[in-house]
DNA sequence: TGGTTCTGACTAAGCGCTTGCTTATCGCGG
DNA sequence: CCGCGATAAGCAAGCGCTTAGTCAGAACCA
């Protein structure tokens, strides 16, 4: 059987993928040569094509699975609750600390849209526009039950994303805050700009 | 002299400027060639070279630009009052509307960063620690006055900028609101983060 | 005419990706 | 238990092409 075999191979695919996320993450897609991750996979630049097509489908590989995580996040707080408030609680935290602790992997899914093919970045922008759409429903419902508050749901729930996602830019692992005291204070700051007429 | 020569070169010079910062903000500085910039501002690839010492020289100008005009917006914006309060709506309504408006550059200033030398780069840090004392001095003064109030107001002032910052990255000129918009409900948005005792 | 602007042709270096080959591991007939 | 053909992983070398940057001279304007 191959249950020998599969799992180095399985080993060096996830090292190039492991590997080309610290680059791109570091230099960029374009900033990046795919020498760049088979030397940092300790392979030699040939050893990329046995497991992956091309450099690009190393960034859709990396980008398609940081997506579906990151929608996953958002669907378990939303389901972690029937109360609005407790969702949005759920739901800051996971993506506030997903964004911090994996600030690496977020910085391509957000960053690096451009450097996918059309056909790939049609896919991705499928999933960008499903976890979108759970924040904007779960902040919709606050407004309709009456614990949240605002002039602008819409605006509001893109605001509450944009703040989670712009983690992945500024937060450093030399930093001055672990990911969950981010997450924290971001539980905080997130009650008030749905304006939770609610006890913290 | 060079008083009727000088404006022709400066034009060029100035061409060159702009076509780089839509090809940067596009599709990144390594994923821009001098050929994109040149054949954008309507000249021969060697013509870049007459006015700019290289492609990082333009990024470097570009950026330098970028953020000087983002640190005369703020320092503009806490000089308007001597109120915090004020201060503030100053502060993210002008911060707000220049990453919407200039998306373009407000992306290349915020994005490009890793692609400067060195030198370059020591000099735009020093610029951007600037921009983030006069928010984090305008946030303290306003728990000091007793008119804000925050658990963490270095959090605090961190996350108001990166609420504007990532303005530039989900901002389309095709989109739902104007900068003046998305500006009006940011201020109502940076009210509640600090939790500022004020009517709207 | 003199000085500046701009160009076409060029180069050295580096790019993504392929090729030809070696090595390691596998199931399987004897 | 052995040896054989098959399969896949990996590498050194290098192909065809693109890149940033150069330079001698044409074009332009005062």
């Amino acid at each position: 059987m191959s249950q020998v075999t599969e799992p180095v191979a399985q080993d060096a695919r996830s090292r190039l993928v492991a590997a080309a996320v610290e680059s791109f993450a570091s230099k960029g897609f374009h900033g990046t040569t795919t020498r760049d991750i088979a030397a940092a996979a300790g392979m030699s630049p040939a050893a990329l094509y046995v497991h992956h097509r091309s450099k690009e489908d190393l960034l859709y590989v990396i980008s398609k699975a940081g997506h579906e995580r990151t929608l996953q996040l958002v669907e378990e707080g939303v389901a972690s609750s029937p109360d609005p408030v407790q969702q949005l609680l759920a739901v800051i935290r996971g993506f506030t600390v997903h964004h911090a602790r994996g600030h690496t992997g977020a910085r391509i899914v957000n960053y690096e849209l451009a450097a996918l093919s059309p056909a790939h970045l049609d896919e991705i922008v499928g999933i960008r526009r499903a976890i979108e759409q759970r924040v904007r429903r779960l902040v919709d419902r606050g407004v309709e039950d009456g614990v949240f508050e605002t002039s602008d749901p819409r605006m509001t729930s893109l605001a509450l994303l944009s703040l989670g996602i712009d983690v992945a830019r500024w937060y450093r692992d030399d930093g001055a805050w672990t990911p969950e005291q981010i997450g924290d204070h971001y539980c905080e700051i997130a009650l008030r700009i749905v304006g939770a007429s609610v006890t913290r």
